[in-house]
DNA sequence: AGTTTTTTATGACAGGTGTCATAAAAAAAA
DNA sequence: TTTTTTTTATGACACCTGTCATAAAAAACT
């Protein structure tokens, strides 16, 4: 029997999947979690075989469980299941060691070969993103220009920044500048989009 | 037998639906559909006693279907499943007489009892939106206000909406300057993104 | 060591953005 | 009709944004 914890916001889908998973005979959702931490309550307590993963939850996203579980050497296997395919959340997943990392494109059936493939101890992975691995672009900025990015990703205006890392005004927006023009978009805004996409700040 | 057309882009969700609505002795899934397109011919040539329609989809969303299912005078009973609360969606679909707006937060066994309300002729709506239609502001935009607002939401500059309307910079840019402070943000994207969520523009 | 390349830093510049004071024109109220 | 209010219009102002030319400092290469 394997037994799953299923974190997931929207009940709707959530529900569908425990539904869907209990006709199974070998399969057992020991649990569900509408929120980061109830998901993490319930992986410490039920210590499931396998535990499915939505990334854009409230209180904690997937990926920072799944860092955490490798953190304490959790043995639960991790399968990410997200509308996204973000090559900044597939790369942060990589990191983490997640099992598995499948869209919520993929029929039910994906998602349940899945369950017992991770449970055997293999990777699963959504075919279109395989791809996206090769394509990853190498991060063009320097330390300063991430900085600044990053900064700027909080919502400061430039001026903050300004103060924040003790440069001039004109710095800042130098290094904004630069970052637009390696990133090939126009404004900070699209910087911020597509520095965040590749997971480079 | 309750016949049913779901549209719905996610798969997982979609497959999860239907294979769940299967379940039900009164209701039969005559088709699917992955986007807007399909999801009109899948109804014209099924003609189902009820339709589910997601808002967000490829080619044509939900509430353009729903339009254009009552100007067609087509008996479908509508249902809109969605993931957002906003009161434009909302009005919307009041407008095109839908007969449900869920939300996909919402359980299963809530939208299957919805799908037999509507089909005895009542109308459901999601508990929380009940409120939200009571607490819908009144349209603070002067005609001309919006009429820069629309342009500016497709994306024009502010020299291009100026040769769009024949007027000068500077009025332009004032139009947006009270259409901001009657919106109470501070840039014209928040207030496009606010004028865009009640349906005002 | 010296040379080249990259990174970091600065200020000047052009142009965009939002606010304001002001006023004519139109609509509503008296 | 006259007065008041609202809408439409203008240009001046301050500030923000992105680009550029330029240069010192640091790192990489010969």
């Amino acid at each position: 029997m394997i037994r799953v914890v299923i974190a997931e916001d929207q009940k709707m889908l959530r529900g569908a999947l425990t539904s869907l998973l209990k006709l199974e005979d070998d399969i057992e959702v020991v649990a569900e979690a509408a929120d980061g931490l109830a998901a993490w309550d319930a992986i410490m307590k039920y210590q499931p075989d396998v535990c499915l993963l939505d990334i854009e939850m409230p209180s904690m996203s997937g990926l920072e469980i799944a860092e955490k579980l490798k953190q304490v050497k959790n043995m639960t296997r991790v399968i990410i299941v997200t509308t996204f395919a973000r090559p900044g959340y597939l790369q942060k997943a990589i990191d983490a060691q997640v099992d598995g990392y499948l869209l919520k494109d993929e029929p039910i059936d994906f998602l349940i070969e899945a369950i017992r493939s991770v449970k055997r101890g293999e990777r699963v992975l959504s075919t279109d993103l395989a791809a996206a691995l090769f394509l990853k672009e190498v991060n063009p900025l320097t330390e300063r220009e991430m900085d600044v990015l990053r900064l700027a990703k909080e919502g400061m205006t430039t001026r903050e920044i300004v103060s924040t890392l003790f440069l001039t005004d004109g710095t800042v927006r130098n290094y904004l500048s630069s970052a637009i023009q390696k990133l090939e978009v126009t404004t900070r805004q699209q910087a911020i989009e597509k520095a965040k996409n590749n997971g480079w700040i």
